[in-house]
DNA sequence: TCTGTTATACCTCTTTTGGGGTATACCGAC
DNA sequence: GTCGGTATACCCCAAAAGAGGTATAACAGA
């Protein structure tokens, strides 16, 4: 019987999931929590096979309590779950380690096979993401230059500009010369390939960096 | 025991909620479906109660659903499920005809709730969105001015302005001057009270105007 | 150690926005 | 038939954005 841990703030999914599993499936929830912090004293008094794990989440998110877990010298197998086929979430969920990633669109049976495999550290990818990361690897150079170059503070800038702030008052927020964002916000927009910045906006909200 | 029908596109989810009801919560799923198009045909041949649905589909949206369902006179009360708390979506399902509103991350007695109310045709809201209706019709002219207010024409610049197109480029696009653009851009940003295009973009998104 | 990345800052230049008008023609509601 | 909203078009102007440069300090990784 492999043993789960499901963390998701979506209580409805977590319980459904729970009740699902029948003995035969050899699958059985052992718990569930909606917040990543609760993660380590958990799993400090309940043992675990894999962790289940949505990746958007409000307090710690998936990638928050992974990084946590690794912290704690925690070695668990870790299933992904997400709603969206974003290539920079995937990206970030691999590095951080994780043995699967399935979307919440899949079947009953993709997650036993999904859970099953995660328990025996085999890497599990669900199918639609599957032709994603070929897609990915294949057209390497774009894909990074699209999702994933940007640093922090890049980052940063865009969530500003996204409320609406112009390069001076951006400036005056992070304590940096409004020369200094206009720079960012150029190099943003050659990294994302994009001439304005509704178009940037845009993709970011699109591509789940804000 | 309530009969439910449950539309959602994603499986896990919906299988979850349907093994999760016990006899003794007096609810039962009688069927699913993750398209739309396929309801009227289950309900011309399965007793249903309750429809579930997600208001976020591929091919037929929850809001379509319901338009097709009223089209073929069929009375069944609807509760919604969602994962946003977008007023715009609430409105648009209310206006439909929906019964309630809830949450992907409500509890299971809350769903249960929501279902028995639904049943008897009494108004449900989750308790996240209570408040954002309460808001809603506290701030009525604003909201209606930040959500609804935007003729066809206006919706349709800015979802070129969300492609990275600038103000000529619609122009050409749309047939029609570039300085009409700019007026256009000009009442938009006045409705939407935003001061950058890249605000309005976030703001769109956001209130799900594209 | 050297190299790449990031964050910082400034220069110049043209194009585009954002904000302020005004105006006409159409259409539907009252 | 008048009024309000929409779509259309043009005027002006200051501010901002976009595009091109260059440069330096800090830091992480090979």
């Amino acid at each position: 019987m492999i043993k789960v841990l499901i963390v998701d703030d979506h209580f409805l999914f977590a319980e459904g999931v729970k009740t699902m599993f029948r003995p035969e499936d050899g699958i059985e929830v052992v718990s569930h929590t909606i917040n990543g912090n609760q993660v380590p004293s958990i799993l400090a008094e309940t043992e675990v096979d894999v962790i289940l794990m949505d990746i958007d989440m409000p307090i710690l998110d998936g990638l928050a309590t992974m990084e946590l877990l690794k912290s704690k010298a925690y070695n668990i197998p870790i299933l992904m779950l997400t709603m969206h086929q974003s290539m920079r979430q995937i990206k970030a969920a691999l590095e951080k380690g994780a043995q699967g990633y399935i979307l919440k669109d899949a079947s009953k049976a993709e997650l036993v096979e999904a859970i099953v495999n995660t328990s025996q550290r085999k890497n599990y990818f669900h199918p639609k993401i599957n032709d994603q990361i070929f897609d990915y690897f294949r057209g390497k150079k774009k894909s990074s230059n699209e999702l994933q170059d940007l640093s922090e503070r890049e980052k940063e800038i865009i969530k500003c500009l996204a409320e609406g702030m112009n390069s001076k008052a951006i400036g005056n927020a992070l304590f940096i010369s409004e020369h200094t964002v206009k720079t960012h916000r150029r190099n943003i927009m050659h990294k994302l390939e994009v001439n304005t910045s509704a178009e940037l906006i845009r993709l970011s909200i699109e591509k789940g960096i804000i």
